[in-house]
DNA sequence: TGTACATCAGTGAACGCGCGTTCACTGATGTAC
DNA sequence: TGTACATCAGTGAACGCGCGTTCACTGATGTAC
């Protein structure tokens, strides 16, 4: 993958760049690094193969990023702010001609509908958001990681929550903690259908198997 | 880590080998990526360490697997038979003194702890077991991915479902794909826990969100 | 308005690393006679 | 019961790869006078 990446940037795009300044290296970069994400999820984002892309040489690349964990974490914000974006989508869909609590269900559930599309549509930037397992992704990801409203993926699910609450559809005793209970049902789902042994299957099983999962935790959150 | 790994082996236990043949290799190279993948997950599953525990030249190692990620494959399934095994210990903690839907619930709720406490004890080998992202899960397992019973931890969800259904606690027009959602639930919160936003988090906090967790999933599945 | 100069973004070359995998080999084992 | 021999598990050496990172450098830019 990382080969054939090499290639296409090679044969495809010769950055041609005629000033000896770059300009922008940074943006490309981290342009450059967001893509190779969006291909291959997290261990795809290779500082060289970023400095190829930029068409500029590897060592380039400490002018603008410590180290290869710092341009990681860079693209991981850039990750998690296009996650929040895909769900703010989804709510911008939302009838407001509804009662309180129907408009506080719908919110939760576009909020629900937007990571799982995403997860679908991009999933290599979806792993790079949030799975990032060993210690690749520890450290501080920055303001950078949230979408339009201001808030990242995390925040908009706990927000839904307060809806329900305040629409009297979810009793405040229930409130605390619960967004981890219904993160962890679209998050697991998201990661069966992206990664597991959903992968590949039918749309319209995987689209019920949506809205089963979100009836469920509607419900089941009491 | 991969480092220190060979260090360890190195100085900790130079496999002192005596005779020219080695006798069992291709167990000690499947127990050597075991125990890699339990301290670093799938990722740390290396052909070269792997025979450098076994006290053996690197390429020996394809007298037994043809390739890395045949071994892999074998550590995989070794790692999803650990994970049966652990689900089987709770349930064998279930009472038998009580109603048929009681048992059946208990059942269910056994299956999803033990998946929990697997992916707490064992984070690498639960990761090797489940989470292995881009291509390199790709292949059959094989048979030897079941614990006691027979069965996987697949096979072990939906058979907790069945009891449910048979004992008339759960309508049989919601069983189909019910193991999804459940799972779904289980191994989201699991990954929260162990890669996640809940890393680090206190045992209490971990238990309670269990506990609400797979009550969700039992009011949710309706 | 023109020139000297400091800044610092990008260059060129190299490093050490560990990996998976291939090749031709050697020598212990156990079976056939 | 003893010997010749085929088998094949493990050896030794080497390959090409791509990676992250460090070093001393060069030359375009824009600011101070």
């Amino acid at each position: 993958m990382v080969r054939n990446a090499a290639i296409d940037a090679a044969s495809a795009a010769p950055p041609a760049r005629t000033t000896y300044r770059h300009g922008d290296l940074r943006r490309a970069l981290l342009e450059a690094g967001i893509e190779l994400a969006r291909d291959g999820g997290p261990e795809a984002v290779v500082l060289r193969e970023a400095t190829r892309r930029a068409g500029v040489v590897p060592n380039a690349a400490y002018r603008h990023f410590a180290s290869r964990h710092e341009l990681l974490l860079a693209v991981r914000a850039a990750a998690l702010s296009a996650a929040a974006r895909a769900m703010e989508t989804q709510l911008a869909a939302i009838s407001h001609d509804q009662p309180p609590a129907g408009y506080a269900r719908a919110w939760v559930r576009a909020i629900g509908v937007g990571y799982l599309r995403f997860a679908q549509d991009e999933p290599g930037l979806f792993r790079t958001a949030f799975v990032i397992s060993s210690d690749e992704g520890r450290g501080v990801v920055g303001p950078s990681s949230a979408g339009e409203s201001g808030m990242d993926p995390f925040q908009l699910i706990g927000s839904g929550l307060d809806r329900l609450v305040e629409a009297g559809a979810l009793d405040p005793a229930q409130r605390p903690n619960a967004e981890y209970l219904a993160w962890s049902a679209v998050h697991g789902l998201a990661l069966l259908i992206i990664d597991g042994p959903l992968r590949g299957a039918d749309g319209a099983v995987i689209e019920a198997l949506t809205q089963r999962l979100l009836a469920m935790v509607e419900r089941g959150l009491q």
